[in-house]
DNA sequence: ACGAACCGTGTAAAGGTTTACAGTGTTCGA
DNA sequence: TCGAACACTGTAAACCTTTACACGGTTCGT
């Protein structure tokens, strides 16, 4: 009763009395099939548990089914809700997730690589913001897999990319701000070489140039995007002595870290300051304060990420090589009018 | 120069001038080739690119080296550094990680189950609680894959599994309120048929009843694990008209709701109301007033369910089929003496 | 000096698919 | 009635490894 090896598909072929091309044929292209040899292969499919080899297949095809997802930190409050989606259209498809967790580390993502040379992987989702250590640099592997970039872009490299318009989602923040009356806004976690953070400066300082703010340099701060940098950052302000009235902060991570320092300073906010974000990552909603912030449609990046691979790897010419959805302002309790 | 076709081992062999069993074997049996020989070959190696076809090689040993992650909800910030845990483990060994994300759908862990029958993942790590819909109910397949499960146990089913000793640590939680004087202790997350729940509520039973102290059953709250059921709970006590002292929450997630409700009444915590958690997850030190938690060794818990596994799949006897590791208490802002 | 043990290597089978090609039988038009 | 077109099905090659077994050559103990 219990079948001690697995079936194959000999042993299906056998109870159908066919061939085990026909077998095949029946799984695979059911209608060059008559009725009847159908109805008995699925039979025998059925009395048998049997599967087709998975490696076999691969093998034959040359093909995995299988997506590499190469991440510096699974844990990133941004990452999850992206792998959802990622995994949603990817099941939708018939293709599964490898998940290579690199820490930033080089030869991790060297390492990791072995699963695109072996075969095991057929595509490639970077959440990295570059190249693998160890693709692209001899031009002898000119010929680079199946990729695309999402969440941050691979700069210089022509990488397909999806993620979300960080310009133009700054801007609104900013403009959201200015709306409010605020003047003296600053900008927490300037980091020029890295493309999000440049961005979102950017979008900054069109905002606030449309309106015909000038920028106090003192009121931009460099930063990393962490808890801790924007705690830093917001105690600097007060060393410099140049307060803004709303800190418009890189991202949530960061905000929570100015909004931690500045209770701790017992200011009441939001009267005193206003702070705003951007990502919504999910704690943004219970910090005191709760965040103003703008929301990344995380899902849908992930779907048109993996989308836009899997048109790839079919060979087809996607739509666009760029795919930039645009970021949602979620009004919260973390920004109001400025005081006096 | 750019090679069209990936090399192969036949490849490697020609080049080397010997016969494609040598290649094998220098490749994995170094020792048993002679140096010369294996010299040519590493040779060979270098010069062609050769990687092993992991999908030849899959299908030959009858084993893939990927392991299958059956996860409720990658999301769960309990989840990523359990993970980063197994994957350290897993990469050590040689072993890729599968992700599946069954969002609790009884029709996504089945579908996942093709990864095993299909021989893509020779063992199955369990997030879950229970084994994965489709598995074990028919007595046909009462050969299960080799698995173990991790933070939350299965019940009934005498699978392997590795999490913290939440008994314990809910006991160890307890006596901490106690010992700082609180005699009134809720305890918020009641869920009989959750086993981590259900462990976390005997162990603060147990540790009151320790010290002598009577329960009051008013004190004892039902919740979900979830934010909303933290809050929702909070606010059920002001109803009842029957406060405590100290809220011990099932979680962090739901003590962050605790936190909330009793700041959006003004409170002044912790002098008023003190809150402790469980898991201690990343955003527990952001909150105001910072959680004081016990903190689970989510990293080794990884590492220890995959070893768990990698000696299963060995076919070797574990030392123990179950491994309870101690949470730690983490004192922060939110415990303190009861007034008055 | 002879057999045993041993070392290094090659031959070939096996692992389970997919699919090009060939073959058989039926239908249909002229 | 005959050939062509067609609908199914089978044969066998190919995908790339690993490894049992066999074989030739050395070494070594007696």
């Amino acid at each position: 009763m219990l079948q001690q090896k697995l079936a194959t598909i000999e042993d299906v072929a056998a109870m159908a009395g066919v061939s085990i091309a026909t077998v095949s044929r029946a799984i695979n292209e059911p209608t060059k099939v008559a009725d009847a040899t159908r109805r008995k292969v699925t039979d025998a499919i059925a009395r048998t548990g049997y599967t087709t080899n998975a490696m076999a297949r691969s093998l034959r095809m040359r093909r995995s089914n299988m997506i590499l997802i190469l991440a510096p930190d699974v844990g990133d409050p941004n990452f999850s809700n992206i792998l959802v989606g990622l995994e949603t259209e990817a099941s939708k498809r018939g293709y599964g997730l490898l998940i290579g967790n690199t820490q930033n580390d080089p030869s991790r993502e060297t390492d990791y690589l072995r699963f695109i040379s072996s075969n095991q992987a057929d595509g490639l989702i970077l959440f990295t913001g570059h190249l693998p250590f160890g693709l692209g640099q001899s031009p002898a592997d000119a010929r680079l897999p199946p990729m695309v970039a999402v969440n941050e872009p691979v700069l210089g490299e022509d990488i397909p990319f999806v993620g979300v318009d960080n310009f133009e989602g700054a801007r609104v923040a900013a403009e959201h701000l200015i709306s409010q009356g605020h003047r003296r806004i600053a900008f927490v976690g300037r980091a020029p070489n890295r493309e999000i953070n440049r961005l979102r400066e950017d979008g900054y300082r069109a905002a606030l140039g449309g309106a015909g703010i000038n920028i106090d340099p003192r009121l931009i701060i460099d930063g990393d995007g962490t808890t801790e940098s924007g705690r830093a950052a917001a105690e600097l302000m007060f060393v410099r002595d140049a307060l803004p009235t709303a800190f418009l902060c890189v991202n949530d991570a960061t905000a929570m870290g100015v909004i931690i320092a500045l209770n701790a300073r017992r200011y009441d906010l939001p009267r005193q300051f206003s702070v705003m974000g951007f990502d919504d990552i999910s704690f943004a909603s219970f910090i005191t304060p709760s965040l103003t912030t703008m929301k990344q449609p995380r899902h849908r990046m992930g779907e048109a990420a993996m989308e836009l691979l899997l048109t790839l790897l079919a060979g087809e010419k996607p739509g666009s090589r760029e795919v930039l959805l645009r970021a949602e302002l979620i009004l919260r309790n973390s920004v109001t009018r400025p005081p006096g």
